[in-house]
DNA sequence: CATGAATGAGCCTTCATTCAT
DNA sequence: AATGAATGAAGGCTCATTCAT
């Protein structure tokens, strides 16, 4: 019957630094909890201590939960980004590239589907999220519009991106949270359709 | 101590019925309110108010929010399953069935995208909710494949009929939230694509 | 998870008969209940059904649930003098006598343990109890020195009764409680010292 | 949405300290409530509040309402004991020793007549509360042992121990209850007989 | 800057009590 | 007289947020 107070006492904190540094770990922090256990799951004193400050430093730099939550969200994407134009540079033939995206994409939904889970409740509930979300998504389709163009793909029907895109974060969804394995579906089936489809996308 | 001015005001104790009407009230309520506010906007006591009720006839019928909750998808779900059943009994051509089924997909999609938003986070959230979420989604995919039998209709593999329903409910849920106008894509064309999909999968 | 009302319904009713005889079932009713939980773990609607009634036959009988409780501690009182009563007019030998009164305590204190318990609260907590506990005192010194007179034994002074029925009250409760077994003591011992202090007093 | 005005009446933020503080000033303020108005007249609120500070800070520092009770009767138990302790290192003689036990005893049970009236319910009720309670008696019977031995007064049975503790605990709230005034009875000549029974115990 | 004790609005839940049928 | 659905005040408890140190 512990009280809450010994609970909180029995973390011990880390700390110092730049108030730069300050704030990317209460982001990498808040992230981390987000992911585990979603938006609402998740108490602003307890992101603070994760990060190992103590409660006040949240509101030193943030305005609000919803704030960090976008800033979490922000920094996830840019990785995101990151990652996809580092494969894009590399080279590789259409297949590999095409194999390599879909592994990209799995891989982030699944590392962040706790993440993605709370973005999408708080893109229906708060207009500001959901003004980053759409812009987020006309990048994507502006950045697929200049790959094919680098790659000497036939122009498209930006529709046609946009359905592309959603199918591949639907299950990029279902096959991070184990929609497929609950359906007895087999997973490199339906991987490797994705893979056509993106090679497709590229010829 | 309430005044007699304060007792007359109060909303007389008219609302008689069966408990089974007060359930489904409570339902019908609970539904609205998770459609318009999301299930973290509305609360125990506001669900039993836009019923028409006081606040503690809700315990008397769900042990909690959750449960209420589960309560709304499965009549939603149900209501659905109706619809679509009705349609596919209809004789329609199969263009027609194609447009029609599109269409109710839609419909649902827009009619309860805020149910949808709040089902999505808690399927993460609540083992409950992904349990009956799973089940839900068999029942489709054994639907799919009973469909295209009779129609006479080439069996697929179960993997490619799960990727459909991905997008199906995935582009439904961007047209639903309006994202495709805040992308300024075209509509006509994304449902004209979603149909052709559709057919495809009936041929 | 079954709700509420499942659980209220599945308890089938028995009824039927004179109000003095729904009143005298309700006041069973609720003895056993304030006896087993106590009575702050005891609600109204309860103890109508545990006595097959429904919720509204409470308020016919009773204003609230103190009323309720004076009748069962009247009634359990009354009983237990009936019970002494016909002990002492049984013209039995004195040592036979305070034996079988000693036995009759800790019976009562046994029977009743749950009742007592939460008489000792309201007895604190409510004027009405209060007054209703010290009338029964007062019966019970006059009932002593009444006994004593029969008996032929010489008058006591009424401080000595007193400290003598604050024994045997407070002993008492400890033998129904099992607080001799958890601290290892020798009932009969205990029990046998009462005895004698009865034996004493009818000398 | 509070005005400034509401703002300013608010009780200025002064009562900083230690937890260690705060949470000796809950459980006075508890204490001195459960003591006035009962177990369960009282709520978490109030004791925050009479503490002076506000609800939150109650479950910073217990888990629940028995919690804070327990801590509460611990506190008053250790200063009893303590008292007890300083009178019979006093080196007083016998017959001043045994009258000083009897006041600190009246005193105490006089002072906390609230607090026992619930302590009674509660170890009916809640098993903690009964662990503590008989741990509690253990350790007086184990004084009683001793003390008699550091005397040099003949050793007993510790049955007839409990018998001695459970009367003048029961007499003691008689006392502390005024009991005795309402039945008519001479509280000093109660008194007297007390002390003469625990100098007896002396002996 | 950081700390962390304190705040209090607000949701969750129960239960004594009422009243239309 | 009995029924039982409905009521709503009153606690229980949490957590986003503030502020004195």
């Amino acid at each position: 019957m512990a009280s809450r107070l010994e609970k909180e006492l029995r973390r011990p904190r880390v700390r110092r630094g730049s108030p730069a540094q300050t704030r990317t770990r209460l982001v990498a922090a808040s992230a981390r909890l987000f992911n585990r256990v979603g938006y609402h799951g998740t108490d602003s004193n307890q992101i603070a201590r994760e990060a190992g400050y103590s409660t006040g430093v949240f509101y030193k730099h943030f305005t609000d939960k919803r704030d960090i939550f976008l800033a979490a969200y922000e920094t996830w994407v840019a990785s995101e980004w990151k990652a996809v134009e580092n494969e894009l540079s590399s080279g590789a033939t259409r297949e590999a590239t095409a194999r390599r995206l879909v592994d990209l994409t799995l891989d982030f939904h699944t590392r962040w589907k706790g993440l993605r889970a709370s973005l999408l409740e708080l893109v229906f509930t708060d207009a500001k999220v959901r003004r980053f979300y759409r812009d987020q998504r006309r990048h994507q389709l502006d950045l697929m519009a200049k790959i094919r163009k680098n790659m000497g793909a036939p122009s498209r029907r930006r529709e046609q991106d946009a359905i592309h895109l959603y199918t591949m974060e639907r299950v990029g969804d279902a096959i991070a949270r184990n929609e497929l394995r609950d359906l007895r579906l087999n997973r490199e089936i339906v991987v490797a359709a994705l893979v056509k489809k993106v090679a497709d996308l590229l010829a």
